[in-house]
DNA sequence: TCTTGACTCTCAAGTAGCTTGATAGTGTAT
DNA sequence: ATACACTATCAAGCTACTTGAGAGTCAAGA
């Protein structure tokens, strides 16, 4: 009979660690004195509490291992198990190297610019939405109110006469960002269902989308600093560009354009 | 201004996520409705709830985010607590393929043996103790008692002698568990402190160590099973023996041999 | 026999970052 | 007027323990 000091310096586990175990009824002691209290494990509980040891590294919760011990598992279920078990710790592993990517990134980052980045890239996931859009070649970049509020307004005249609410507007734009000349702009405004559409308004589904994104404040000139962002990031992360990018007015206010707040979106996948 | 929902849906978190950075002070709503209590965001917000994020996926805990958004850091320190996840993310990274390895080595053994090993490997560290020693050379395997029973008797009785309390016996094996003749063996028992020894029975401090480590049950007959799966887990884990291998009564009774418990330890390290 | 110190007991609360659920009030579209 | 989508505030739950308070137990030494 050994008590639970000393069981617990054999297995290497804290003293409440098997006062613990014993409370799940995953590992009871032999024999617990009624007066005292003071529980006795056996000696050969300790290959009982390394399979336990064994089995949690494994990654199994205490739950599982409980069923484990008591159901004597079969060798197919056994294998399936631990298979499972290694398909999670691959997962974790390529988690943790994308994380790793994703520090040393930002490491270099800070290194070039020698101070925090103004913007932090988020991986997320656009979901599946119906847009309303007219599509249109702006010739120059100055032009690109004249060419874009038009496109808009063609697009609210239709809703409205459909009688269906505007849920925000977009752009997707058809090229690379630093193209500024003959731009191949879509003025988007998402909506809560299909419509017919016309021949200069489109009406269709977005489908859902994985996508970089940075939110950009302030100036559409500082726009550039924000793409530079997200193709360091798609760079350095082992991704790569999949489509037309997006920009989501989060707030927009002509009057004043400083204080205007838009979500720049590349669509990306995992090379 | 930005409803908890809408915003929510913005930064792609949920509402009890906001609520609960609110309740942290890590994020505020730019206000609160004195009457019905609902928050609302600024659209300027999103870009600090994505730093947030970002800081977050960098194994950042959110009382340091909470820090590090306060205090407009340095240059310096930032680029110091990014290395510091840097390295904690590699050492997550090496545990995890670790942990591969060993589910993998496991699986095979079960493939090869078509039950659960009746062995589980466990990783310790044997923490350094004081021990009175006797060593002897053993000619043939069927000797063993021969020899060591009289080995540990002149170490008992030299500890009786000094009035010293022994504190459980183990044996140290100076060579590989597949030689059965011309044995080296210690008889060990382990003491409280430092003794002067005497010519047959040496005193000296055993250092801490890593081991691999298996829990025996019974006949000592069987013990090869359990070096057979020491071997294969040094082995398949990337490990080296570094020295000679011990044995720890754990529970050890002459006249019933199948009832006694015992250890077996590998000194080891990361190749 | 008494004391000391190491050990044991049973609660209860804390950890991190949320999620889930109960119950109730608010805002808007039909 | 009604429905339903949204919001609020608690409280409890999750995992595998750790920490701490307060109290009893046991063996060795004086």
């Amino acid at each position: 009979m050994i008590k639970i000091g000393n069981f617990a310096r054999l297995g290497q586990v804290s003293v409440a660690t098997l006062r613990y175990y014993d409370e799940m009824d995953l590992l009871k002691p032999v024999q617990v004195d009624t007066f005292t209290g003071y529980r006795f494990y056996a000696a050969d509980q300790l290959p009982v509490l390394n399979r336990i040891l064994a089995l949690k590294d494994f990654g199994f919760s205490l739950d599982q291992i409980k069923l484990m011990l008591a159901n004597g598992l079969s060798v197919e279920q056994l294998r399936s198990m631990l298979t499972v078990q290694r398909a999670e710790v691959e997962k974790r592993l390529q988690e943790e190297q994308a994380r790793l990517a994703r520090i040393e990134a930002r490491l270099r980052q800070i290194t070039l610019e020698d101070k925090m980045p103004k913007f932090d890239v988020v991986l997320k996931t656009a979901p599946a939405m119906w847009v309303a859009s007219c599509r249109v070649t702006i010739p120059t970049n100055d032009q690109v109110p004249a060419y874009l509020d038009p496109a808009y307004a063609k697009v609210y005249r239709y809703l409205h006469e459909q009688g269906i609410k505007p849920r925000g507007n977009l752009t997707i734009w058809h090229q690379p960002a630093d193209v500024y000349a003959n731009e191949d702009a879509e003025a988007m405004v998402k909506i809560d269902r299909s419509l017919p559409g016309t021949n200069d308004v489109k009406v269709y589904e977005l489908p859902i989308t994985r996508v970089a994104s940075v939110v950009h404040q302030g100036d559409f000139k500082e726009f550039v600093q924000g793409h530079a962002a997200l193709m360091e990031w798609v760079d350095s992360n082992g991704y790569q560009i999949v489509g037309p990018y997006r920009e989501l007015y989060i707030k927009h206010d002509k009057a004043n354009l400083l204080e205007s707040t838009t979500e720049i979106q590349y669509p990306v996948e995992k090379i």
